[in-house]
DNA sequence: CGGCGTGTTGATCGGTTTCAAGGAAGGTGG
DNA sequence: CCACCTTCCTTGAAACCGATCAACACGCCG
């Protein structure tokens, strides 16, 4: 389809990590042939609602919020995903999630036509596409327990704590000894609204953890979606330990 | 291994909606010869922990519960696997979840490498597990809009829906035009501890939603661990329902 | 400048937790 | 068979955390 498809996909920023990575040379060839790029602008749905869930996509760069909204305005968000990520839901039609841009995304995607015939030819896809789902298992699980058990301080810990590990904005500062990383600043991908959504609480409650963050001396913050971990042990404490 | 496996597994519970129902017959029949039966009373630890997940296993009856455990008492279940469920954790070494039976529960178990060398040799099998994958983030997704956004009395009649409709307990009466059931009773698979671990609620605040549903007559209790509802459509208004 | 969306901060309210006491069910040994 | 124990469950009263209501600050754009 296109002669320079591999040629592109060697200089994918998430070559070295995205689905494509964990399957075989001729596995990816094929895929890279059916593939294009696509870019889409912060709330953007990408499926969910109206659209259908016609096509699958490797998250290039930004992040995808996936949303569950109740028709009563109560509405939660069930999952974020990351540049090398996948989007979408094979095996099912009718699925009562929006999968939403959260901030510009860039996507690598491909039709369910293109994934169902990759996965006839070459079996691993359904195996990678397997160890994807069961760590997404795995991290849903997790943030259950948040859910269910932290409290408002330990959940924006938790979270700004995600988005430092996974985002990796400038690193300021590293641990002398163990080389660790102590300062990173990153711009954050969610609004406070969503911090509250994620996260099951009010804005007003995050925006008041977050303040309480920066009298701690924790953060720093000099916009407010932009932000600074000063101390990235101390905040990695705080995502599991309730105050006393 | 053994030449009564066929015959055996045409006899099982779970024959037509287990992992082993949506794969080949030849997958099938390789599965059988490597499986054997195990019974574990309540309380029994399945994997984690110490235990390692070096074995997979179907459940034939009885409940499992998996719980996400913090060393600082806190605890969570954040998934319920019942009858034709799969249970076990490939492609992950260090789970930090512990999967025990919440019941008196029958297996079908195998281990990890036969598992290995059924996908090698029959690759629908891994799409069976990924479309069992893709099923249980869909239910844990739904769970995390529970615990982040629902109240407590949502909470507990969801709960008891999602008993209600799983565990088929007897039939007491059907709605004379639809057809839906109207009235079942059964056993509940779970202590009051294990509700609220499940909900992301304390004890007694279930005991009191319990006593709340059966003042408003929707359930009534003969003891405590065996309930009837009264009104299944009550029930399902109530799960996603704030009372105002 | 004024208006709008977004974020912050304060005051009060309410649902769930926490603490505490007592009740029901089941098992054991006298 | 009954007293006793243990475990699980229920109920009450008070405390607390996050929600709710409300006002205001900030940045952005016309």
């Amino acid at each position: 389809m296109n002669v320079n498809a591999r040629f592109r996909c060697n200089n994918c920023a998430v070559r070295m990590s995205g689905l494509c990575s964990n399957i075989s040379e001729g596995a990816a060839t094929d895929l890279s042939r059916s593939v294009h790029r696509r870019r889409m602008p912060a709330g953007q749905v990408l499926y969910g609602g109206n659209t259908k869930t016609g096509t699958y996509a490797i998250i290039v760069s930004g992040v995808v919020k996936l949303v569950h909204a109740r028709p009563d305005g109560r509405n939660q968000i069930v999952g974020l995903q990351f540049p090398a990520d996948f989007v979408g839901r094979p095996y099912s039609e009718a699925v009562d999630l929006v999968a939403e841009a959260a901030t510009d995304v860039e996507l690598c995607s491909f039709s369910s036509r293109v994934y169902q015939s990759l996965t006839e030819i070459h079996p691993e896809v359904e195996r990678a596409v397997l160890k994807r789902a069961l760590n997404d298992l795995d991290s849903a699980r997790d943030w259950m327990f948040m859910l269910g058990r932290k409290t408002a301080s330990e959940r924006v810990a938790t979270l700004l704590l995600l988005f430092a590990e996974r985002m990796g904005g400038d690193v300021r500062e590293r641990c002398p000894e163990s080389g660790e990383i102590k300062r990173v600043a990153f711009d954050l991908p969610l609004s406070r609204t969503d911090f509250a959504a994620c996260l099951g609480l009010r804005l007003e409650t995050v925006s008041r953890q977050i303040s309480a963050l920066k009298t701690q001396g924790v953060v720093t913050a000099a916009k407010t979606r932009y932000l600074e971990v000063c101390d990235m042990k101390a905040l990695r404490h705080l995502s599991e330990t309730a105050v006393e």
